[in-house]
DNA sequence: ATACTTGCAAAAGATTTGCCGCATG
DNA sequence: CATGCGGCAAATCTTTTGCAAGTAT
């Protein structure tokens, strides 16, 4: 069973062949299918279609947002006029973009996290979420 | 002449009664340091409407992408599913959202700049841009 | 049982584009 | 005067939704 289809049992959400489909790609959305991460509805449709070709797309989109809404998956709007998803995980992180090949780098930085928190309180509002999106160039090492 | 204006002309970019209303509106969303307006286009039209009913929504469309080409306008994606645009300014800063309003709020902090491009060292990469959003709720002051 | 799900197609919302008369440099 | 621009409507693209039928608990 999928990391993704234990989170929707231990939270009360009811499961369907489609959705355990979505769940198992989504989970494996990092290791099997290579560097292809953070897939957009397009991507995932056409992953879950392989396994079953009568998956619609308005399941797709109904259950990615369902997912999101339990905590299960993370949605990004990167600059694309498309959302894209990955499974949350224990830990938030952040990404680190890859200028020249676009690779993306996670990372966690505990005193950046801090200081956002501080930064909203200052100004007098409680933070609920954030994205910091670093662009950045590979440093040649000869 | 507005700001967005003079640097259309000092770029070459070809003066319109269009643009330039497009340019004077998009000059003026800029209030009052810590709380201006990024208007999306929807909301541009309706401004612009006001100096001339004629201008369609398709030349606006038009002109804040030509603007934005032309590094005269930002362009943001912030988790609404639509553009907002601000005039571009020589300081760098980031943005708080209201996640109930989507009021928007501006800050610089010396602090996070710092330290994400030390994150970015630590990961063997230059740092060439950022993005940083704070998604945040008000906290009521009885 | 019954409340939730799904597939399909249509709808909706944001943005782009083809066509063609018109304005700008 | 040649090239680019603007208005309009139609076309795209992504995402949502109404409906009728099927399914999970």
């Amino acid at each position: 069973m999928s990391k993704i289809e234990e989170k929707c049992k231990s939270r009360g959400v009811r499961l369907t062949d489609q959705r355990r489909l979505i769940a198992k790609v989504m989970s494996e959305s990092k290791s099997t299918y290579g560097s292809k991460d953070h897939p957009d509805v397009d991507e995932l449709h056409k992953r879950v279609n392989l396994l079953d070709k009568n998956i619609s797309i308005a399941t797709v989109y109904r259950t990615v947002k369902l997912f999101e809404e339990a905590g299960i998956i993370e949605r990004h709007d990167f600059k694309e006029g498309k959302s894209r998803y990955e499974p949350l995980t224990e830990e938030h992180h952040d990404h680190l973009i890859d200028v020249k090949t676009g690779e993306i780098v996670e990372f966690v930085d505990k005193e950046i996290e801090e200081l956002q928190k501080k930064v909203a309180e200052k100004l007098g509002y409680k933070l609920v979420d954030h994205k910091l999106e670093l662009y950045a160039q590979k440093i040649k090492k000869n």
